[in-house]
DNA sequence: ATATTGAATTTTGCATACAAAATTCAATTT
DNA sequence: AAATTGAATTTTGTATGCAAAATTCAATAT
């Protein structure tokens, strides 16, 4: 008999999901405080359930908090984001491994359509669909290559990238007409189940990112941190710096 | 002026620290079931900062909450220590790069001792004093290349790996004989930094031991958990299984 | 002896209460 | 005007209460 019960959903669960969607969103911005009482309200929960939220929240970096002062919304600086993208090349490119020895006949088909609009079409010019395809690869690739520990990380760090990535044009550190042939060798190295190829692949994709990224951090010797580009509508309150002087 | 009440800490995270520590000095034994009332009881707190503190725990992996059945202390199978193998390689091979870009001339020196009772000294016999310097050593790494994110990630691993691997004496995968040569390798690559030479080095000194693990796991065909091996004074209860049929 | 039932007990999930700490803001001083 | 004070207000951290769910266990049936 399988257990059940293991999947009933408590409301401190349900909180995490909303919450982390609404930051993911940018229904939260970045370093904007929340307010407890308000969110609880909204939410129409207890205190008891949303703290317990915001303390998973806390563990997976999305949101910081400070003793006796509250929770904020976290913010990243360059240097950070930095970190972030070394981690994903190292645990993307296991990911990328495991995937390749793990992969499916039926996911291999999946696979072999990503990026298809693009393929042998001229310069991307559509670069919000391009970012979104990007996303959808990388997700792919944790879905089909990662579980349980490896999941639970990356999904953490890929939902950070994606989300509070504004350094360029739709979070794209690299152009698409750059990046897509490299996504698509990765994509037949996993498809191929080459493994040690396809970790390798999607290190030196990540590597090359990096890299711009890193130069980014040198152009604007900005140290400081990422500031949130877009207002939201549902909220009153700013983050705590919006262009740091 | 610097932002002190950051490390004003709470109740939970006393409570965190107290039951991580039961957790690695075995206390607490895998499997068990946790009694809110009684744990609250022996802490001096309420059911308020101990839940919050095992959902903490909860996210390190080291808890598993079933949802209206309690908290229990996290069981681990051979393919899930694996599979932390698996994360350690890429992880401490990234820290092991890093620490080779940043360690400091009198990190260098410190690190020189490491090992050093048993360098040049013939087979190692004290099994017992190899394995914490082993421990030592892995730990060094991590706290001199891994910041923020990444050393976070890295504790958590570590510690499952240590607490929970009874696999063979003394929780070490290989004998002594064998891996000495390649620590003492990776601190002359770090020393040296050498940070591609190191970041390679610690990846094949893991790859050599997961593939001793595999070889534990295609032998002994347990799919199963990893019993606890020691009695805990403490306790009465005692674990779901101990050695299952 | 083993399985089944269901009442008694324990435990969980959540809301709420409240003291202590932090924040706000108007009144006052420089 | 800018800085300082301190009372009023808000928010946080923790304990506690309670209904609903899970567990235990003795009584009964198979």
């Amino acid at each position: 008999m399988v257990n059940l019960g293991a999947k009933h959903e408590n409301l401190d669960q349900k909180a995490y999901s909303i919450i982390k969607k609404m930051i993911i969103d940018r229904k939260l911005l970045p370093g904007e405080k929340i307010s407890q009482e308000k969110l609880a309200r909204d939410l129409g929960i207890s205190r008891t359930p949303l703290v317990s939220a915001l303390k998973y929240l806390e563990k997976e970096k999305l949101v910081e908090a400070k003793p006796r002062r509250g929770f904020f919304v976290r913010l990243f600086t360059m240097q950070e984001m930095v970190s972030i993208f070394e981690l994903r090349e190292v645990l993307e490119g296991l990911a990328a491994r495991r995937a390749a020895a793990h992969i499916t006949d039926a996911q291999i088909r999946e696979m072999d359509g990503f990026f298809a609009p693009f393929k042998d079409a001229g310069p991307v010019t559509d670069l919000k669909t391009y970012a979104r395809e990007d996303r959808r690869f990388h997700n792919f690739v944790t879905e089909v290559g990662a579980k349980e520990f490896l999941k639970s990380i990356l999904q953490t760090y890929n939902i950070i990238s994606f989300s509070y990535q504004v350094v360029s044009s739709e979070g794209l550190i690299r152009s698409p007409d750059e990046t897509i042939k490299e996504h698509l060798s990765i994509i037949s190295a996993i498809c191929g189940r080459d493994g040690e190829q396809a970790e390798e692949l999607m290190r030196a994709h990540f590597k090359r990112s990096l890299a711009r990224l890193k130069e980014e951090v040198a152009g604007q010797n900005s140290a400081g941190p990422i500031a949130a580009s877009r207002k939201s509508e549902t909220n009153r309150t700013r983050p705590a710096m919006e262009n740091p002087a």
